[in-house]
DNA sequence: GCAAGGTC
């Protein structure tokens, strides 16, 4: 009988699982908790580094956080208060009614344990939730030794080492997380509150002047819609959608003027591009193609061939999954994860919440191939993977020190899966077998001429093997048409030479790849949140969605992606609060990016939580009183009319 | 009735 006991809590059941049985090396009692189906508590003994040696342990998760943050009583009725007062209200942190089983038992486990290893993924929220675990702990045993466990993957030796040199926990993460908490709680009731009274308070006849004005809402929903205020995470994502719409709404096009220059040779068309491109002055193309046409001859200027390729996708994180599951399957992206997280839990593909893209050095890339050898499809091509042509895949730049990039972990024939299953797990598979293979390889052949005063320029591409994209149907690289020869020096008379007239295009509606990508650089949300968002400026109304017609970038045949179009309720949000000439406009993702580098201001210790909570705060506070000030001035010259439009 | 962040 091991003598001392310790805990063990995981951030979610998976983990706690999978960090069970690496330390039990198979031989684990798995029990229930009562009053919740997820939780297990999974009992076992290890020996863990000095000074606690071998250790009965009783390893179990939590679910994400356990506590949320409220008001108190007196001051959740809307009515209840002014809602600027939410700035400064009382808060009052307890743990989720749902939670409390998982609480309690964590408590009673603590009574007769020496210590508690939280093994909450190493990111803020996960070292916030292991403060949660903490509080949790010690109120079943105070004397609890508390330590933290850094890991990064479940791989076995990885586990091992990180549950035998335990670190503290980080309480400037945890207190910068809190931060966050009570910003997001106080910032969305505040604004939400106020706008929604606002509203209702405007009286009943204003309703036909609204539906006149054109509004695609009805106004018998609007009036009792409780969530009228887009948060700050939705606010800017609406406001990339809505900057892109007057970006193609305003869009002057403007006629532009080129020379190109066509070779008949071998009964192939060669035509040669302008280096320059394109001039916007008619005058001066005419002038410089005149000197082109008096110089009769062109000269090739440089004849050039070399290798060239075309690299193999990085693995995968969250971000791009979402980004290519809305432009290759036919998917939104809330849908695209909803499908990930489904096959994660049946033990198919690895975590789906990942930013890491990058495999760990001790992971075995070669046995996970092996394990989708046998499909009738993509098989042949892991097979030859396996028979010398595994490349080991490229280093990306990101790694959340927490999970791998998301990876089939186990072969399912897609035939026993349903329609949307398979299509997102054949994606998982083949995105990793294009990592673990070899670049494209071509040959790119570059032939420049001088006429007049002028370089001309064409290229020819020639694929010469398709490596990785024979198990990656999603990327195009096709060879184009074989280029005559032409020899260096040589002088000839063009068979023909134009002017040609063009004009320039307005840009596309935004779509979800490029607002994916937008939010992702913005540092909107998170990736496990983002098509969260995205989806509520869907529900609320505050855009529409629609395929994008004819060929739209980045499109595959039969697949459609779908273009994001603001509604006039959408617009009118984002333009009422840009209106009143908010510097820091609520609709640009700016604030929000001040709050994550104040969090990390705060993560390194060189701001104090409290600095960086009422600094965020006053900035919103300024903000609120500045839109208060514009509705009350509306008000008093008596046009209840604008406020309705400002607001809506 | 409010937010965003975890996770099932």
């Amino acid at each position: 009988m091991a003598p001392n006991r310790i805990l063990c809590v995981a951030e979610k059941p998976s983990i706690a699982k999978a960090v069970a049985q690496h330390l039990s090396g198979g031989h684990v009692n798995a029990r229930n908790v009562p009053g919740n189906q997820y939780i297990k508590n999974y009992e076992f003994d290890f020996s863990f580094g000095q000074p606690w040696g071998s250790c009965s342990v009783t390893m179990t998760s939590v679910l994400g956080h356990l506590t949320e943050v409220e008001f108190p009583q007196n001051y959740r009725r809307w009515n209840s208060c002014a809602p600027a007062q939410l700035f400064e209200a009382p808060i009052e942190t307890t743990v989720a009614k749902d939670k409390k089983p998982i609480a309690d038992n964590i408590t009673k486990q603590a009574r007769y344990a020496k210590a508690l290893f939280i093994w909450t993924d190493c990111d803020r929220e996960g070292e916030h939730i292991g403060s949660e675990v903490r509080q949790a702990a010690l109120e079943g045993n105070s004397r609890l030794q508390v330590k933290r466990a850094r890991f990064s993957n479940t791989e076995r030796a990885h586990i091992v080492r990180a549950a035998q040199n335990p670190v503290d926990l980080d309480d400037r993460q945890v207190t910068a997380v809190a931060a966050r908490i009570e910003i997001d709680l106080r910032l969305g009731a505040a604004f939400t509150r106020y706008q929604t009274l606002t509203l209702q308070g405007m009286g009943g006849d204003l309703a036909e002047k609204l539906i006149s004005y054109g509004q695609n809402l009805p106004l018998g929903l609007l009036w009792f819609y409780s969530e009228l205020f887009p948060g700050s995470c939705q606010f800017p994502t609406l406001g990339f959608v809505v900057d892109r719409y007057f970006r193609v709404k305003n869009f002057i096009p403007e006629k532009f003027w080129s020379i190109k220059v066509d070779q008949m040779r071998d009964d192939v068309k060669v035509q040669f591009s302008w280096r320059r491109n394109r001039l916007f002055d008619r005058g001066s193309v005419i002038v410089i193609f005149e000197r082109c046409l008096a110089a009769r001859t062109a000269r090739v200027s440089k004849m050039q061939k070399k290798p060239t390729s075309k690299w193999r996708p990085l693995p995968l994180t969250t971000v791009e999954l979402q980004k290519l599951g809305s432009m290759y399957l036919r998917m939104d992206s809330q849908k695209v994860m909803k499908v990930a997280e489904d096959l994660y839990n049946k033990g198919w593909i690895s975590y789906p919440r990942t930013e890491t893209d990058q495999f760990d050095k001790g992971i075995d890339l070669r046995a996970l191939v092996q394990k989708q050898a046998q499909d009738r499809d993509w098989g042949p091509h892991a097979q030859g993977l396996l028979n010398g042509n595994f490349k080991q895949p490229r280093t990306g730049r990101n790694n959340d020190q927490a999970h791998p990039p998301i990876h089939p972990v186990n072969y399912v024939s897609p035939g026993t899966l349903g329609q949307d299953d398979r299509k997102v797990y054949e994606f998982v598979v083949r995105r990793f077998l294009a990592c673990c293979s070899e670049d494209a390889k071509g040959e790119m052949t570059t032939i420049e001429i001088e006429y007049g005063d002028e370089t001309f320029f064409t290229n020819g591409l020639i694929v010469l093997q398709r490596n990785y994209l024979e198990v990656y149907p999603y990327e195009r690289w096709e060879s184009s048409q074989q280029l005559p020869n032409f020899v260096l020096h040589e002088v000839f008379e063009p068979t023909e030479a134009n002017v040609t007239e063009g004009e320039t295009t307005p840009p596309g509606y935004m779509t979800e790849p490029e607002l994916i990508g937008l939010m992702d650089a913005n540092g909107i949300g998170t990736d496990a949140t983002m098509a969260e968002h995205i989806s509520k400026i869907k529900d609320r109304e505050y855009v529409q969605t629609q395929p994008v017609g004819g060929g739209g970038r980045g499109r595959v045949p039969g697949n459609s992606v779908q273009q994001f179009i603001p509604t006039t309720l959408g617009v009118a949000l984002i333009e009422g609060y840009d209106n009143i000439g908010l510097d820091t406009s609520l609709g640009k993702p700016f604030l929000r990016k001040e709050m994550e580098a104040g969090m990390r201001e705060v993560c390194a210790g060189t701001k104090s939580r409290n600095d960086f909570l009422h600094e965020t705060l006053d900035r919103y506070r300024d903000a609120f009183v500045r839109i208060q000030q514009q509705v009350a001035m509306l008000r008093a010259v008596r046009d209840p009319y604008h406020v309705i439009i400002f607001f809506v």
